[in-house]
DNA sequence: TCACTAATGTACGAACCAGTACGTTAGCTA
DNA sequence: TAGCTAACGTACTGGTTCGTACATTAGTGA
């Protein structure tokens, strides 16, 4: 997520409009997922940046626009992530627990975007409607989950009544909310979910989850 | 959650300290879960009860301290519904299935809560550490759950290795996400989650999920 | 090399907003 | 019924914060 951020040399380009951009977008970053969208501080944002508040200004246009733009490149890195996935060789059985596992290792490495998600649906995901970038994007990882759902129904392995939306949603709540809710539930039932001694536990929990769910034996009805 | 809200009769008593207090609550409450912690406005608070702001700092001391005591109330209704849960007298099967049906039921009826958990892990559930009345309070489910894990575990039924708070973190998870990330995931993959015709199928995969996770046939190792 | 534009910095304004100083009244109690 | 206090209202303030007007410079193309 971090971008290069190197102690300006002497003889270095000064002006450099990608750079820049790039740094407003990561210390935004930071900031919305530290504090909220109506927490973060435009003028915090620019003081952590080697730039000034015009020019968040200059090529955001403003407070909201930056959210926006910041929403946009941490969805497309896990876009990229999931465009990495290739599960293909494998069969059902393993491909969704690879699947559920990469899922896991994504949420887990980036609890900013977690925050950004939850901050997104705080503010009822007013800015993914609004920008075009997002609506056109898609998630491969949703490919790649009907190609597996599809093999593993029709060899009779998987014999859950779900699409790939569902099974994407079932996968995403327990590793979104290992993640989000770990504050509360810390606090309230004295369980560190990321705690790194039980990441395993977690990992192998969610894989059993999903694979028990999917090849249960069904009275037939 | 709401508290009466009787349209001022004449001859009635003007004033009233616990119904004022309720009625800040009560606003507080959609405040809060409208627009998060920072994104909340005491002055519309107080505009839209029958009292001023004065009444808040005078009642609360602080936003902050509103926050907490509107935390407070929306945790201790949860715990009085869980408290209801009886389902001793059911095999260790139905009675998981019956906690998490009411769970999900719970969540499905309670979305300001859920926006409120997800405000308070923003952050980093501050407010519930500070709050002495939320670190007493244990959790009623927590109980019925180990109830039922050891039924089950020791008639054998169950095979995972699984403990309460896993299991209702599990449970949460589903439920959680569901309402929390409704906005997003429906901007993003085109379905409501919450959505009343899919309601029942939702219940029933949690139902199932939980079930086939808990008794999955499992290699011995 | 000169002029033009993209990129940047400074300083400020206007609105907003949490919190408070101060004054008032309802209703209970002695 | 007198007086006392809990409950309430008004009006304001001081600091914060998003956004911008205006000035300036780096780098590039003709």
């Amino acid at each position: 997520m971090t971008s290069v951020e190197e102690p300006a040399r002497p003889g270095e380009r000064i002006r450099d409009a990608a750079r820049t951009r790039a740094e407003i977008l990561d210390v935004a970053t930071q900031e919305f997922a530290r504090a909220g969208y109506d927490g973060a501080r435009v003028d915090e944002i620019a003081a952590r940046t080697r730039t000034t508040k015009r020019m968040i200004y200059y090529y955001f246009g403003g407070k909201e626009q930056l959210f926006t733009a910041v929403l946009e490149r941490a969805y497309g890195v896990i876009r990229e992530a999931e465009q990495q996935l290739d599960v293909d060789h494998l069969d059902p059985v393993a491909a969704v627990r690879r699947l559920a596992e990469l899922t896991f290792d994504h949420h887990e490495r980036h609890p900013d975007f977690i925050r950004l998600v939850g901050i997104e649906n705080i503010h009822g995901a007013q800015h993914i409607a609004a920008s075009e970038e997002l609506g056109r994007m898609g998630s491969p990882a949703l490919d790649v989950i009907r190609r597996i759902l599809t093999a593993g129904q029709e060899s009779g392995l998987f014999t859950a009544d779900v699409d790939a939306v569902d099974l994407h949603a079932m996968i995403s709540s327990f590793c979104f909310f290992r993640v989000s809710n770990r504050h509360t539930f810390g606090a309230l039932f004295g369980r560190d979910l990321v705690d790194p001694d039980r990441r395993e536990h977690y990992r192998a929990m969610l894989g059993d989850m999903v694979i028990a769910y999917l090849t249960a034996e069904r009275s037939a009805d």
